[in-house]
DNA sequence: AAATGATAGATGTATATACATGTAAATAAA
DNA sequence: TTTATTTACATGTATATACATCTATCATTT
């Protein structure tokens, strides 16, 4: 068990080395770029140790979430958080380790239809606790904060 | 002149077109994922016009705070917004494009020193009008707001 | 039914990312 | 001063991203 003996809050001027932002709203937009890094970083991290890469963790996870109905590549790239990942070839990689089976769906052959394979299914498991672990132990916000954070991300999205 | 016809708050339920967050921390950490890549995309779309990555961007970026000092690799890199942006490589396809130039320091052979070249210069202005022109017109937020969103970003990586 | 257009996804290319390893130069230790 | 260690960077590999193009299939129009 982990056992952390400090707490800082680590301003983005530290972090990037930078002290000149010419307005909070520049400062925002490099702080939410950073932060995704930040996130990405460790949650790949922790995913590495399982076998699976972030983009892979995010298809077995939509997966699941239709399980056990197959989905096609398409409505998995639209739930996909980065909307231009390349869902064909991490799939092509899904496929290699056995983590899920594709076909031709019988009802319109254009479609490759995926399914998890129990060990999908099994990693998977594993995957969302390691990252369930991460978020308890090193994103530290209270849920009121979170709201506040997630309304003021939506309203910074308003020309989408 | 691109004008705008409606203005709607995008929620990251629809965005990603998921309903299942178990808490606000949960959501607001696909939250950051999903803007930060909305925010890439806009800059990126931007940029491409200009014939530039949103990395070299970053890059020249880091140059012109040091200009008309020479900066080295590792100078550059702890700059970099994405800390593992492999510097040495982005640095590559600026040289081929004659944006900025390369050499070995006297001071330390085994440092390679970059400065941006009058081509690089001029390019650099011209995607700093071409960003600035986006955070006018799509990124929407009241400097108080952007206050805010930075303290909330900040406390999330207390643990970094 | 044949022609046209739209859609799903496979595939190619350039760039970037994450990380391991290699090499030369600088620094510290013996 | 020779050896060992560290540092700065280059380079190799696997994966991912962004976007263009191609092919097969489905839907629509004529």
């Amino acid at each position: 068990m982990r056992v952390y003996t400090y707490i800082c809050v680590v301003k983005l001027e530290k972090a990037i080395q930078s002290e000149k932002f010419t307005s909070q709203k520049h400062k925002a937009a490099l702080n939410i770029l950073y932060t995704a890094w930040w996130l990405k970083t460790l949650i790949s991290k922790e995913l590495k140790a399982i076998g699976l890469t972030h983009e892979q963790f995010n298809v077995l996870r939509i997966l699941k979430g239709k399980h056990p109905e197959k989905m096609c590549v398409k409505d998995i790239g639209v739930r996909m958080i980065e909307r231009n990942s390349n869902v064909p070839r991490i799939v092509d990689r899904l496929v290699a380790k056995k983590f899920v089976e594709r076909s031709t769906s019988e009802m319109d052959k254009r479609e490759t239809v995926i399914t998890l394979t129990y060990d999908g299914m099994d990693i998977l498991k594993n995957a969302i606790v390691a990252v369930d672990h991460i978020f308890t132990n090193n994103v530290v916000i209270k849920e009121a904060d979170a709201e506040r954070l997630n309304s003021l991300l939506e309203s910074i999205r308003k020309r989408e």
